[in-house]
DNA sequence: GCAACATTGTTCCATCTGGATCAAACTTGC
DNA sequence: GCAAGTTTGATCCAGATGGAACAATGTTGC
């Protein structure tokens, strides 16, 4: 069997839709993943946590979670490998001890200039194949997917 | 800034298309691979092996990358995890001797139905938010991205 | 007021990860 | 035929990962 026909075969089944989206996140990964590592030497979850702190000053540790649903310690980890490069600071909150909000510094500030540019011509790169209407209408589906109650909390997997 | 308005300001950006994919793909990870693990006792990329070698009986490790893009020594290991479970066999190939043909065993088989069941309910529990056609469109265009040339080789992120 | 519980974020540690290296088998060029 | 290069898959190892335990703070119920 030809390559083409593995893949072809493989998103025919009854599970096409796992395995298109594993397919396109797991080819993106691969290339994204490593390029962020080499070229700015931290883990995809420490830049997503810069870009998410940029665009909310004071954003909490716990809210980044909301956006990125990835381990509490991992959020940890990327928050004080962002503070010890010193792109965020912490401040203490006024209303609650235990929380620090995150601000991004100058410097951060200017390193994500060039992390969000790289980023959005990646984005346009494994966007391509799609029109303009087409990529609007991805979004919208994507965006009602997201919005599912049981994406996160699933029934079937416990 | 409430909950829900962090998750719609994040879905109107620059990378609106990325956040929304990486926000599902890694909520469904969090439970998809937890469950994974806990009851089948091993990664997902063995589960996503079994899945290749049961649909694609003879298949050698290389081509399962091309089906899960994933690095070589993982495929190699999670076979290794395959074997020794004994849910399939390696055959060594006639016309290549460094290469393995894998097949499902009888109980990799069995296997395979508790799990591709439970993926099937799974999916349809991501995917509930769409209506039957909105499913279709979804799967083509997502289709469609993952045929793109650059998905997997970038020239932006080198 | 305070005991029980919940929440926030950090640290610990066994396990996993993936880039690099390796050995074996195959292919190419001459 | 064979040296150089390539492909396939296994192994090594430094560093990452995530579940669990933890400390500190806040909330609830009485």
């Amino acid at each position: 069997m030809s390559d083409d026909n593995l893949l072809e075969t493989i998103f025919a089944g009854e599970l096409k839709e796992l395995m298109v989206v594993s397919y396109i996140v797991l080819g993106n990964n691969a290339v994204t993943n490593r390029f962020i590592e080499r070229r700015f030497r931290m883990p995809v979850q420490a830049w997503s946590a810069l870009y998410a702190i940029e665009r909310f000053p004071g954003l909490r540790a716990k809210e980044i979670r909301q956006l990125f649903p990835r381990p509490q310690n991992t959020i940890s980890r990327a928050v004080a490998l962002l503070e010890k490069r010193k792109l965020i600071v912490q401040e203490a909150s006024d209303s609650d001890g235990r929380e620090k909000r995150l601000f991004a510094t100058d410097e951060g500030r200017k390193l994500l200039v060039e992390m969000i540019d790289v980023s959005r011509r990646r984005q346009d790169e494994w966007l391509a194949p799609l029109s303009p209407e087409e990529r609007s209408t991805f979004f919208d589906l994507a965006r009602k997917i997201a919005s599912g109650p049981r994406l996160l909390s699933s029934t079937v997997m416990l």
